[in-house]
DNA sequence: ACGGTCATGTAAAGTGTTACATGATTAC
DNA sequence: GTAATCATGTAACACTTTACATGACCGT
């Protein structure tokens, strides 16, 4: 499923920019998609093209022009259809568990670094769900709760996850360190 | 970081065909990377012309030949380099998450065929697992031993958010059901 | 004044996926 | 005999990422 997919999807939900998509990728779609603006903005011009979406340009003197897309009944046939179509694939690609995995290769330091950053950003994400569930206005979607849990219930596996085991790398790689403390 | 590099990341752990790097790929890496021959057989040209890698074929009369390629001295310190760089980055991108999200456009036949499919999918990587974990011969290292027990943990929490809550976007959606059974 | 947010878009480069093309060997 | 596994590689296509280019408005 490509992005022109995501975007037609979003516009059955509300009509929106592609600014506001975007916004829509980093909160509600934050746990399973990315993308920016580069891939965005061409998608909506193909959408068009294609009679799947209408685009109304709030005329505002000189700039570029703020552009309300809305979805057609044809787009709205055609997303259905790819959903029907589309397989159910999941794919992670994660850089930092390639660090983890060639660990041996890497000084403590840095080890210890990536470990307690890769933690900061799972915190990061727990405060981003929690603001995407507290959005005034309308309660959740079964589709919204459903994703939103998931990613939730992911992201407190990896945080216990590191925290019980992030001493199977940091430790004993290398043997200089002297303090072997805590009896 | 790129499907370049990783080849050079196995290569600095064993010798090895593109074939076997492939392998490696679908068992040691699955939890958090994928590549096709498509990208690992150019992958390895380009090392080897960078003089990263050194290949020597095995001559079978007529046929491809295993090439089994060895990294240099000089390969060793990129790849060090590289894990040096890299950004700890992790990125999901799951289409199986998308039809979640959009489950009330979805006929909730269809629904229960996905989730059933993707519980299955996560038995199969269960067993993947113990296929690898348990490989005779060398156990596991400590980089190993944190990727593959973090790949289970996160599994693990997938299997259980999905059984015990599928209900939320299988149920309610449409009320066409006429068994609300089980008082 | 300055930084952040709102707002759109293009072009080139980088990367990965898919399909194609070929053929031997091993296990059932 | 047939299917799976072993084994390598190319070419076309699709897609995303990054950098560039521009500029207003709002709050402090």
């Amino acid at each position: 499923m490509d992005v022109k997919t995501l975007c037609l999807g979003v516009l059955c939900r509300q009509d929106a920019s592609g600014y506001d998509i975007k916004k829509h990728f980093e909160t509600a779609f934050s746990h399973f998609f990315v993308a920016g603006f580069g891939s965005i903005y061409p998608a909506l011009a193909e959408l068009s093209d294609a009679g799947l979406v209408t685009c109304d340009e709030e005329c505002r003197q000189g700039k570029p022009g703020r552009k309300v897309y809305k979805v057609t009944e044809a787009g709205r046939q055609a997303f259905i259809a790819a959903l029907r179509e589309t397989e159910p694939r999941h794919k992670v690609r994660s850089e930092f568990l390639v660090l983890m995995y060639f660990a041996e290769l890497m000084p403590t330091d840095r080890l210890r670094e990536v470990l307690d950053q890769r933690a900061r950003e799972i915190e990061d994400l727990f405060i981003r769900a929690d603001e995407f569930d507290h959005r005034f206005g309308h309660p959740l979607s079964a589709g919204e709760q459903f994703v939103s849990g998931y990613g939730r219930a992911l992201l407190e596996a990896a945080r216990k996850y590191i925290q019980e085991n992030r001493h199977l790398v940091e430790d004993d790689d290398e043997q200089e360190s002297p303090r072997r403390v805590t009896a």
